[in-house]
DNA sequence: GACCTCAGTTTAATCGATTAAACAGCTCCG
DNA sequence: CGGAGCTGTTTAATCGATTAAACTGAGGTC
């Protein structure tokens, strides 16, 4: 039961440790013997040894752990994706990650600094469950990697959706099919979400690239969940016809979720009479709605992964300016023609 | 920027290292004056002493680190909440916990197996994505705790969902609303779901105490997904008049929602020509339903919890038998009285 | 005065690896 | 024959803590 060491190794190889630790790591192997290096590798074998990386740890000072302290990543169904993409790229380069969450309360932030930094690990992602920008807990060491969250302060390597992008491609995607009176199903600007103010920003481009005057009336604000985008939606398709939207831009897939309600509950069909676009890609949401639902991806794997390789140096980052990932639109069945009445 | 030593506190406050691991561990400490004490204290917090773990846990041969293995419990929105239980306990205990992601692939759970003994962590948890019975991968720990999952031979500590007395909630939900004829919309057996069996049984269980004769057209299978549930709840609401169930018991919130979606093109509306209920209150989901589904909670987030205080001692458990969590009904709208027309 | 007790502190071994430096044995050469 | 140069391996220091055992004085006892 007890574990075997090094040493118990070397003894049933008839050698020292300083050799097996050699023949192990694949260090000086020039200088010893290929003799010697079987007998090595067959009594590690053997013996069932695996090395201690406490002790290993303790002597190189390099843990090859990572840790990834967020605000509430593992609790909600949004990150998770993040946390496969900086995990993949962990395994990939042999280091594991330790997760701490910490509710974004300050004290449990601390300590969960203080019990990382005192663990030893190798490099630190500090992540938020959704895009916001955040005033960095000090204690936080220089070389952290923000992720899905920008610093203040714009001193350390960052990475956020391009939601502005994002907005763009939405919304140039109604634009392609036609349509011209076009919603902006937003949240409420007391929720303060960056996303929301810079989805609205490519919303205004591309009205412009398409010259499109912008009808404030079209710009439409609730809570951003499946309720608030049903109010609102209502409220819209009640405009009277020729101001009436033909297609809605949606803030997230919930909000676009009510905006199908809305449309059924007054007999339009979606895409028929109203086309709509989402954002989130929300998983077990955004491909179950009927039909399913045309929208904005989150790239919660890919940010996992870059901010992971940044913090392992397999990647360089620009500290002054958080890095913008793509988010790719996908295409499902929520987006056709206008209807004729409103057709070219 | 080099990491202070506590010989570093020791030469400041001029006593030996030992002392200084006594105070700072409160051990023996009632053989140390109070002077040498305060002197000790005001030392490391002048030089802002924090201890290094991994020199700590080489020494006691205790890491404070408990591994988690999952098959994907990170990259699915479902099982966040079980992550967040077993941190939330770790973290009172002042544990960290190591989260490894093998996307169920055997070498990778192997290399993990290895990586976390190697790392000397105190405790170990094997989880799944959903419930399931599996084969633990050799080389788990034979006082790891399944999380999610029961063994094959039964022979290690495990929590799962009562998903039994789950089933048996919902069905009861509906008679006791006046319901006589009720649907189980449940997943196709190719699936080999335990989950969908247990669930069946308390649907019967319930029939059987309610007198009320088991109907096998009422026993429709599909994909557990909207598009399965749209299909099979339009096929059960075909049939005529008698026949047609007036209540669904739904295997998960994605077929209710699909259930939903079947009722409205009906023109039928819920709950008042159809009652629903769910499982697994899917976040995001169920509250966002229109009107809200009323569902039986999976409880993540205790299960989360048992596993992690099972696997560092502070509960015993029974590895015959795994532990039952209780699935609590989550009351929201989507349940009345069936329609005039069929009442009693 | 010799001896014991006890409080307060230090000494030194230890955990299990890594690694620079030393060493032993050989060959080779002038 | 004496040393230089190799080769293959070992010795021993080290990483930063913990902790059993030893030590040092001071006070008490007979």
């Amino acid at each position: 039961m007890t574990r075997v060491r090094m040493s118990d190794v070397a003894a049933r190889a008839g050698v020292s440790t300083a050799t097996v630790s050699m023949v192990l790591n694949g260090v000086n192997s020039t200088r010893i013997s290929p003799q010697t290096q079987q007998r090595v590798r067959d009594a590690a074998e053997a013996v069932g040894y695996k090395p201690n990386s406490v002790a290993r740890s303790l002597r190189t000072q390099q843990t090859r752990m990572v840790g990834l302290i967020s605000d509430t990543i593992a609790s909600t169904p949004f990150a998770g994706r993040m946390l496969a993409g900086a995990n993949d790229v962990a395994r990939e380069q042999g280091h594991l990650v330790i997760l701490v969450d910490t509710e974004h309360d300050a004290a449990a932030e601390r300590q969960a600094l203080h019990a990382l930094s005192g663990q030893q690990v190798d490099a630190m992602i500090y992540a938020c469950m959704w895009h916001q920008v955040v005033e960095v807990p000090d204690g936080l060491p220089a070389d952290a990697v923000l992720l899905d969250c920008a610093p203040i302060t714009a001193d350390r390597a960052a990475v956020v959706p391009d939601e502005r992008a994002g907005g763009i491609a939405a919304v140039r995607e109604l634009v392609a099919a036609g349509h011209r009176r076009i919603a902006f199903l937003d949240a409420e600007e007391r929720f303060g979400l960056v996303a929301s103010r810079l989805r609205h920003e490519g919303y205004l481009e591309v009205l412009a690239e398409a010259g499109i005057e912008p009808d404030s009336a079209l710009h439409a604000r609730a809570e951003p969940v499946a309720g608030g985008g049903r109010d609102a939606a209502g409220r819209l398709l009640e405009l009277p016809a020729g101001r009436r939207p033909t297609a809605m831009f949606c803030f997230n897939d919930r909000m676009a979720m009510g905006a199908y309600a809305a449309a059924h509950h007054r007999g339009l069909s979606v895409p028929g009479d109203l086309s709509v676009v989402g954002y989130d890609d929300q998983q077990l949401v955004a491909a179950e709605l009927d039909p399913p639902l045309t929208t904005i991806a989150l790239p919660h794997y890919e940010m996992g992964r870059w901010a992971m390789e940044v913090a392992l140096g397999l990647r360089p980052a620009d500290p002054a300016e958080p890095h913008l990932m793509p988010c790719p639109v996908i295409r499902r069945a929520s987006v056709g023609p206008p209807p004729a009445a409103f057709g070219g």
